[in-house]
RNA sequence: GGUGGAGUGGCCGAGAGGCGAGGCAACGGACUGCAAAUCCGUGUACACGGGUUCAAAUCCCGUCUCCACCUCCA
């Protein structure tokens, strides 16, 4: 995450996505490590730092906090580390000192202090993207000024042997912040982007590991450059890699500050409930493009709380469940149900599968609808067993999915409701009034009572054992 | 220009040669004093035109529309 401005949901979708991912496989029983990168060495940062008058640090962090913050409001677990570019320029100056010496790279002649990739020297370079920019540069073509990518190749060739060779290492310019550089063996300068990354994940997971995600945005040219650099200095880098699709206006055009169609993450929170808008970017695959709507929103509002009712029912019936095993919100780490009452982490085989196949979110959830109605069906029946497997097994599906109702993940805002109990106490009172009446088969009061509560927003619902009561959609946390 | 992706019923959204994921909404039924909730039932969907095949939403060819990346964008 480049840390230069407010997270939009579009953002966010990436945290939900990969955090799934990360319950899911430590679920299933891996031991994760779980790297957020922060990039806040940046050209962009330095320039709206500016231009709200403060430091590039301070501004830098401001959106660090910003970033978390909108995270954890969605449910996403602490990473396992989630270290800064601008704590980690020894390992990046030590990368670059290794493609050096294996003949990757080369150091500007003119003085600049600039460090280049040299991607000729690289014959795999394109093997992630399959982009091959090799043209650009060779006939300066109309086709490749129409696309900007000869201008600005011409702008930045400056020493470049190649177009496409991408800065490691940027020499200190006339102007920049100083705090911005360190020193190193080419002079005081600052790491270039791609190589931020590569060095933040070889430090903190190693010359080579499992998973690289990432917005779909970033594979050319981040992530094609984080792996030929990784790779050029002998490390072999990530063995898989997942990109995720973006999360659209309703006119399904990327946010962007310059189209001003960017949605804040807390004022979509504030029209629906961040559980509500977690269960909707999980509704599609994580690939799909998704084009926010508020209605589609809403749907997964409805389906939510179809799900919330089914447990409290449940619950009403057989006794409160939790989910077999939560996680530590800041560690990530699995911990054994907090109250006895939590069964075996039995999953519907189904549900598993639909995970473990390319992190299918859409099929888990219509696992767990299928597991809902199965509950809803043996709670008609009378089958209490049924109920209560059933009910666990829910839980569960909703701790992997990050969507159980009572994690205390969701009550990081909540107030306590001082009001409440006075609520329960009038509601109470109003529905004995009705039963009497029902008792009486004095329909119209009944009624009358029924609708003045349903007007305030409390839906009344008769059950073999009296009525229940719930309040607006449910769905909220 | 290059690269990658998308077009599915009223809506959202999976699937990827053969039996119609799931959700939301709607309608009918059961239940209810009436409701609500719940359950049961109801849909001849796969952009268009060709082709391959016993069988195509799924494979092939062509066409149209849309989106992204090639600009330090998740």
């Amino acid at each position: 995450m480049t840390v230069q401005s407010a997270p939009h949901l579009g953002h966010i979708r990436k945290e939900v996505v990969f955090d799934v991912l990360r319950r899911w496989l430590t679920w299933s029983g891996y031991k994760v490590n779980f790297v957020v990168n922060i990039t806040d060495i940046n050209e962009k940062i330095v320039a709206k730092a500016a231009a709200e008058g403060r430091t590039w640090f301070a501004h830098a962090y401001i959106f660090e906090r910003e970033f978390r913050k909108a995270a954890t409001l969605l449910g996403c677990l602490a990473p396992t580390y989630e270290p800064r570019a601008s704590g980690t320029i020894t390992e990046q100056i030590e990368l670059v000192e290794a493609i050096l010496a294996n003949g990757h790279a080369y150091v500007a002649d003119d003085g600049s202090g600039d460090v280049w990739f040299d991607v000729r020297s690289w014959p795999h370079y394109g093997e992630l993207s399959h982009q091959d920019v090799a043209d650009i540069g060779q006939d300066a073509s109309e086709d490749v000024a129409d696309i900007g990518v000869g201008a600005a190749a011409a702008d930045g060739l400056r020493a470049k042997r190649d177009p496409r060779d991408f800065a490691l290492w940027k020499g200190y310019k006339e102007g920049e912040p100083v705090t911005m550089t360190w020193p190193s063996p080419w002079g005081r300068g600052r790491p270039g982007w791609h190589l931020e990354c590569s060095a933040m994940s070889g430090k903190y997971l190693g010359a080579a590991f499992d998973i690289h995600g990432g917005g779909i945005d970033l594979k050319f040219p981040h992530h094609e450059n984080e792996l030929a650099q990784s790779r050029a200095a002998g490390r072999p880098f990530a063995h898989h890699w997942m990109h995720n699709n973006f999360l659209t206006d309703p006119q399904g055009e990327k946010m962007s500050k310059s189209l001003g169609n960017v949605l804040g993450v807390v004022e979509v929170v504030a029209r629906h409930s961040a559980r509500a808008v977690r269960a909707y970017i999980l509704a599609p695959h994580y690939r799909s493009l998704m084009e926010f709507t508020d209605e589609a929103v809403e749907e997964a509002a409805a389906g939510l709380a179809r799900i919330d009712s089914f447990v409290e029912r449940a619950a009403e019936r057989v006794g409160a469940v939790t989910p077999a095993r939560t996680f530590d919100p800041m560690t990530g780490e699995l911990q054994d149900a907090a109250t006895p009452d939590g069964r075996d982490g039995s999953l519907p085989d189904k549900f598993a599968a639909a995970l473990d196949d390319d992190l299918g979110t859409p099929a888990a959830m219509a696992a767990l609808h299928e597991a809902v109605r199965e509950g809803n069906k043996a709670l008609d029946a009378g089958d209490a067993a049924a109920v209560q497997v059933t009910l666990a097994q829910v839980q569960n599906m909703l701790a992997v999915l990050g969507l159980w109702k009572d994690d205390p993940l969701w009550q990081g805002g909540a107030a306590a409701d001082e009001w409440r109990p006075v609520a329960d106490a009038l509601i109470a009172a109003l529905l004995e009034q009705r039963q009497a009446a029902k008792a009486a088969k004095d329909w119209p009061t009944a009624d009358r009572l029924r609708d003045q509560l349903t007007a305030a927003g409390v839906t009344i619902e008769d059950t073999p054992t009296g009525p229940r009561w719930t309040r607006g959609s449910g769905a909220g946390a």
